[in-house]
DNA sequence: AAGAATGTTACATG
DNA sequence: ACATGTAACATTCT
């Protein structure tokens, strides 16, 4: 569930509250799984007494610099949350992960269905190089857009959904983009007119500054809906068009939205508004 | 109440 | 290049 939107709400939520500069003096590792390519004494040993230097995101990767000069990456895959108590808080059964600082709050890796992940590397470009632009940098622009798609033979879904083609979006804004740009996901990504690309770039664009501006999309209250560190969960489900609300009517001209599965994910679409052709 | 579906991604196989 | 299937896992939905 995490995307662009959701995942710099969380990063957001981590400045806000002040852990930049802040001192790791403890880590507890619950389930070492979520730990990557390292194991948790390794891991503990390289993050306690560390103090945290930058926040950042990249794609749907949160990156965290320590003054150690390396970096905490963690993607938060489907249920994957940052939690922030008192380190005296009774932890919770999907807490896998808890760091504690020097002002005696843990921040913790909170995950019901254990695909999230924990990096600590030197060198965090080895993962992150292969994602695609980030699509609200100054960069990406219509006409980087329309060079990419260029040639492919592949669905604009699927593709949207590539981060190594684009980095950060996932199915509930890559439903929205396509509603937004009248675009059928299953039209060949190669195909799109220009006006098309200029049009799919901009719903990108705007569906993802919406959902931040939103605080992310929440879908429910369930164990596994988003809820970023410090502002909980986010009020974007109420700016969606399409997303969910199959048999419900477009907001644009009234049909009512269809579900399709488009590569093996739910898709949702206004058959008037989306029309396979061109 | 059993079985299916769930917002992600990596990998394996045609 | 691309589509498809599978696996990781727990909870929620049907």
């Amino acid at each position: 569930m995490p995307e662009l939107p959701e995942v710099q709400t969380i990063v957001d939520d981590l400045v806000q509250a002040g852990l930049i500069g802040r001192i790791i003096v403890s880590c507890t590792i619950f389930w070492p799984g979520c730990l990557a390519g390292i194991d948790q004494y390794a891991f503990a040993d390289g993050v306690c007494a560390r103090r945290v230097a930058r926040l950042w995101r990249r794609g749907k990767y949160i990156g965290c610099r320590l003054s150690s000069g390396r970096s905490l990456l963690v993607h938060l895959r489907m249920t994957g949350r940052m939690v922030m108590h008192d380190w005296a808080a009774p932890y919770g059964k999907h807490e896998h992960v808890a760091l504690g600082f020097d002002d005696g709050r843990e921040l913790r890796f909170y995950d019901p269905r254990k695909f999230g992940r924990i990096w600590l590397t030197d060198n965090p470009d080895a993962l992150l190089h292969r994602l695609g632009p980030e699509p609200l940098s100054r960069n990406f622009t219509a006409q980087v857009l329309a060079e990419r798609l260029a040639g492919r033979q592949r669905a604009i879904k699927p593709l949207l959904l590539d981060q190594t083609f684009l980095a950060g979006l996932g199915n509930i804004y890559v439903d929205e983009a396509l509603w937004q740009a009248r675009l059928h996901p299953l039209q060949a990504a190669g195909s799109l007119s220009m006006d098309q690309v200029r049009a799919l770039h901009r719903a990108v664009r705007q569906v993802l500054r919406r959902g931040l501006a939103n605080g992310g999309t929440s879908l429910g209250r369930g164990q596994g809906n988003f809820s970023a560190t410090i502002r909980g969960t986010g009020q974007n489900r109420h700016a969606l068009k399409v997303f969910r609300r199959t048999g419900q009517d477009c907001p644009r001209c009234g049909a009512v939205i269809r579900r399709l599965v488009v590569g093996q994910r739910s898709t949702h679409i206004c058959p008037q508004c989306q029309q396979a052709g061109a």
